[in-house]
DNA sequence: AGTGCCGGGAA
DNA sequence: TTCCCGGCACT
């Protein structure tokens, strides 16, 4: 969901930057994934049992549509595009079949779709697809390979309730936007350089896995679903629990979970975001619940991503005499906590909150552009308008307060 | 609605 | 450069 009042006016790709989620066409019973990215537009059509095609358009995303495979090609000189016509098998395929042409169908679609400086297999884009698609093969076993090596946090739990197009939780969309905002060829090279392992959110627990696979199953087994009762859970829970943690190559910048700086440490009992000693379990998110969308979509996979973006708001940059307050040092309480949660300290409010991608782009929207509101008094409220005369220059041609600084 | 202040225009 | 203000972001 992006909210529309903080995205701006305008994307700073120049284009109007949107994600559809994957939708399910009630009267064909496909499953349509659709990306589009500043001006790029990737359709993917999974035709439920009977076959798969993949369409990749690019193209301006205000000006394109969707090129159905057996259409004429697109009129649009500027578009190209492209489909993958899988065939089809229409008999008995078994689900691990069909999942397999998915894998294959999201394969293509990042190949495509990503730059070509990201050509790892093993896409956060097939995460989602598979996911969205209905089918999540992460039990199977050989995703785990994909998962533990790839860098992007897990993919939120899209379920079957996700099919709404008011959460697109598509990572890929989002990395995209990530690199191009923020300057930051980060992703690539820790594809490179980081080895990813996944940690147990549960209290007291903080087992590492270096497979999702693991990692779910060891929180399904062990503190969700105790003997297997029930299946949903399983599928849809244990994504709260545990966080992806970058173990850099440099040993010195990844500190084991059980260090003495495990407070800050999602598996800190106090400081994880399931703080409370007993946890609700958190209900399967729906999407028409806000809070519990955000929460369960960013909270596994901000985690994992936290340890790079979560300082990035310019607007909290200090003044230059003032001290910096570095990421890993903020206090330990702010960092982990899954609500939104105002840290100040020496007169500088900020948030630090766990945050998708999505919503870490829609932060750095809104906030590089514009100074926090300073809670100091300004002149206006300390002299009222009345007495505008004695307002300090800036105030009076409404530029940021020199009086009062912040 | 009130406030802070960015961006931009006029002098 | 100075001054002013429209309008957005935020509370």
């Amino acid at each position: 969901m992006i909210p529309k009042a903080r995205l701006g006016k305008r994307s700073p790709l120049g284009a109007l930057v949107t994600s559809t989620s994957p939708g399910i066409n009630l009267e064909t019973g496909e499953t349509v994934v659709t990306m589009a990215v500043a001006g790029q537009q990737a359709t993917s059509r999974a035709d439920g049992h009977l076959g798969l095609k993949v369409y990749f358009q690019c193209g301006r995303a205000g000006e394109s549509s969707v090129d159905h495979l057996d259409s004429s090609p697109s009129p649009c000189g500027r578009s190209v595009s492209s489909s993958i016509d899988v065939p089809k098998r229409s008999d008995q395929r078994s689900p691990h079949e069909v999942d397999m042409n998915e894998l294959m169908a999201a394969m293509v679609l990042s190949s495509l779709s990503c730059s070509p400086l990201l050509h790892s297999p093993a896409q956060p884009d097939l995460t989602a697809s598979m996911e969205c698609g209905g089918g999540e093969l992460s039990d199977s076993g050989y995703w785990s390979v994909g998962h533990a090596h790839r860098s992007p946090a897990p993919s939120p739990p899209i379920k079957e309730s996700d099919a709404s197009p008011a959460t697109p939780p598509d990572e890929g969309v989002d990395m995209e936007l990530d690199q191009v905002l923020f300057d930051e060829p980060a992703p690539r090279k820790r594809r490179n350089s980081v080895k990813v392992a996944y940690r147990c959110l549960w209290p007291s627990c903080g087992k590492v896995l270096t497979s999702v696979v693991g990692i779910k199953r060891h929180i399904r087994t062990t503190h969700l679903c105790r003997g297997g009762e029930h299946e949903r859970c399983s599928r849809s829970e244990e994504d709260f629990y545990y966080t992806e943690i970058n173990q850099w190559e440099h040993p010195q910048q990844w500190s084991p979970p059980h260090s003495g700086h495990s407070s800050s440490s999602p598996a800190s009992p106090a400081s994880s975001p399931s703080s409370p000693p007993s946890p609700p379990p958190p209900s399967p998110p729906s999407p028409s619940s806000p809070s519990c969308a955000t929460l369960s979509c960013s909270a596994p996979s901000s985690s994992g991503s936290f340890w790079q973006v979560q300082s990035e708001h310019s607007y909290q940059a200090p003044p230059p005499s003032q001290h910096v307050v570095s990421a890993a040092a903020a206090t330990p309480s702010c960092r982990w906590t899954a609500p939104p949660t105002a840290c100040h300290k020496q007169g500088l409010s900020f948030r630090v909150r766990s945050v998708s991608v999505g919503e870490q782009w829609l932060q750095h929207q809104s906030a590089p552009s514009r100074r926090i509101r300073g809670e100091a008094k300004k002149c206006r409220k300390v002299y009222g308008i009345e007495h505008r005369d004695q307002w300090c220059t800036a105030c009076r041609w409404k530029k940021a307060c020199q009086r009062f600084l912040d």
